[in-house]
DNA sequence: CGATTGCCGACTGTCGACAGCTTCGATTAC
DNA sequence: GTAATCGAAGCTGTCGACAGTCGGCAATCG
């Protein structure tokens, strides 16, 4: 994550591929709602906008596609994936399978080191809650979800969240909206950390049905009202 | 392997793309061992054995890649997944998981016509347990396992599994068996059905923390023979 | 004799170009 | 007026080529 190199972040991004930075581009594009859902994009377009050849457009879409963000048909194109309320469904059903999972293995490995880590992250969440913008608060929400499957141990259980992360960073910003209740975000939270703290499996099991179940709620609702 | 055309002679070979059938052929030759694990592949030399440019063998290797079969390095290039006792703990535990998830789904949505399906399934596996090739009962294997998983309802679950799939078939492969006992494949699958049929979550629950323990076992103790 | 530096070969990242396919609008037949 | 047909334009799939970079080897220096 920090960059082992001493000269300075300018270079970095310099020297990164065009590939990870038409990735950036195009998924900053798609999260932003740039582009419409089911909209076709155009490589050579693309290219031209962006200043370079097809190549690096055309692998960095085949990574959005992998990641859930483009779809492609042959001799066809990507097109901007489109989600409807049965995929909402589904994706948070993956979701909470993943993260009951992670909290029962954590719960029989916490300590006071995570705990304190994950109490930091849930106030820099608080902090957040309101003033900052929607896309801030998803990210730190993001964060504190994403410390918890890390710290369950299992980092192929991670990799398997990060690829529903970024289509859930998609399906949150097709509703234009986070949180109805600023505390309920926190309050949310908190109770996640409690029955970590408490220890008891079946508590844990609970509040991730709770939680998860709440997002999952308001996404789809909101979702049934922006597309009907 | 074959110095020209080796993926194939006949003039329908421009119907499918290029990267599929590349990535099948990169695919095979990686499962069945051709490529030692850790080896650096050179695109300039695939795309000569295979009589076709570099730009498909890219894509398809970045396609290898997104599913756990190759790793790459900035300018240096792609590897092949090497996978140590962690890493497969890591995704046997999330095969657990899925499939927990996925027997939980199910189990509330179970008729006759899964039954029936399930059932001609395991009378398949028992069919080609003793005789036919390794190869062939890890798919039929697999196929059931998929069809549990695509009987649960959610397709976004589903390709979560065919996702590790993939790294299913390469750590089964690296340690070149399958089961001890042709039997306890049959039996084990039997375990699971009864489960699903009696309608019961924590059997269901039971009979997959059984038969998902076993194979782990197995796996672990298979790559601490063959790399200690 | 060990460490450093310069060089060489090979490779990846990127580019522009061509062929075949898809799409869409104009045209024509009924 | 409608529907089918045809053609042009744009697109994707694929290719060969060039430049910058990485790893290894040898020559040089302490």
């Amino acid at each position: 994550m920090s960059s082992s190199n001493a000269i300075g972040d300018s270079t970095f991004i310099q020297q990164r591929n065009l590939v990870e930075q038409v990735a950036d581009y195009l998924t900053q594009a798609i999260i932003g709602q740039k582009f419409a859902p089911g909209e076709r994009l155009s490589e050579v377009q693309l290219a031209r906008d962006l200043g370079v050849s097809r190549a690096p457009v055309r692998e960095a879409a085949r990574l959005l596609e992998s990641r859930g963000l483009l779809v492609s048909q042959p001799r066809r194109g990507f097109f901007v994936r489109a989600l409807d309320a049965a995929e909402l469904n589904d994706i948070f059903d993956l979701r909470l399978c993943l993260e009951r999972h992670a909290m029962a293995r954590l719960v029989e490995n916490f300590d006071a080191d995570k705990e304190e880590r994950l109490r930091n992250q849930v106030e820099v969440m608080c902090e957040v809650a309101s003033g900052d913008s929607e896309s801030r608060k998803i990210e730190e929400d993001l964060v504190f979800h994403r410390m918890v499957i890390s710290f369950s141990g299992n980092r192929r259980l991670l990799k398997a969240f990060d690829d529903i992360t970024h289509e859930l960073r998609l399906c949150i910003a097709l509703i234009g909206k986070t949180h109805a209740d600023p505390d309920s975000i926190s309050t949310s939270h908190w109770l996640l950390l409690d029955a970590l703290a408490s220890g008891d499996p079946e508590r844990c099991r609970e509040a991730v049905d709770y939680h998860i179940g709440v997002a999952r709620d308001y996404v789809v609702q909101g979702i049934g009202e922006t597309a009907p």
